[in-house]
DNA sequence: GAAGATAGTCAGATAGGCTGACCAACGTCA
DNA sequence: TGACGTTGGTCAGCCTATCTGACTATCTTC
């Protein structure tokens, strides 16, 4: 279509091509777990977060933060505990499980960016990610 | 999780905030269509595009671009027709319909770059899309 | 205490994504 | 030219991700 893809398409590409590396590590280690869930993941808090407070950082309902949680609990890599301070609340916790993982996906991050910054140079992907950063705090609902 | 999140949820964050103000648009202008058919429709090439090509560069199967191909078809976003240089193939093409609801989309986006231009600054925002360019030669399977 | 808001769950529906398989058509090589 | 390997696109099956609508227990405010 357009010679120029928009700036939506243009962020997108990077991150689907690096998800999908990531995800090739951590099935290849033996893992099995989806991207969406592995993203919603990154978002639980060391003391772990609402399920409420996950949706809104990952921009989808409840409902959809209700499923994506609940397989995530059904794999092991979380654990829903009652919230003390509401008991309307449940807390989401990442498991033990899960701590064995990250260090897998961040290795494969860090794989692919060492590719990207040899494209790049070291600048523009510091650049990148300052900007990205920024941008945060105007896109991200937790940021 | 991370308080540092990584490049891949960096570009996500910005992605998905962008894409959910252009579904919006375009579905508040009364069109239907979903957002994963409009990233692939945006791939499609003035003359056409055959159905693997849109699989390869949209990083999904051949599988999933058939159903997003026949789902676009079937809202009368795209028309199929023969490949005139192999049998076995078929072009997939932009309808008029789809016409008209770029110059919504387009005009989504740029009210969201505006906004994001006043947070970032004019430089930053073309920096950001220059280093975004860049990193396509290494993350699109097209660039 | 009542009313309005919130947290999380249930239910229903659709789309998107993958794997495996298949057949027609193409390209390469002996 | 024919055999073989590859490619384009479709079918089938399955699971996940996503949304909307609804509900009840709990919380907050007046």
């Amino acid at each position: 279509m357009a010679d120029e893809l928009n700036t939506g398409l243009l962020l997108y590409i990077p991150y689907r091509s690096l998800e999908s590396r990531v995800f090739a590590a951590v099935t290849e280690a033996g893992y099995e777990i989806t991207t969406a869930q592995m993203k919603l993941m990154q978002r639980i808090g060391p003391n772990g977060t609402r399920l409420t407070d996950l949706a809104e950082q990952a921009q989808v309902t409840k409902q959809t933060a209700g499923v994506l949680v609940d397989n995530l609990e059904k794999g092991g890599w979380i654990e829903r505990v009652d919230d003390p301070t509401d008991k309307r609340a449940r807390l989401v916790r990442i498991s033990a499980k899960a701590q064995k993982v990250i260090p897998i996906a961040e290795a494969a991050v860090a794989e692919v960016e060492a590719e990207w910054e040899a494209h790049l140079g070291r600048e523009q992907l510091a650049q990148l990610r300052r900007i990205l950063t920024r941008l945060r705090e105007v896109t991200d609902p937790y940021a």
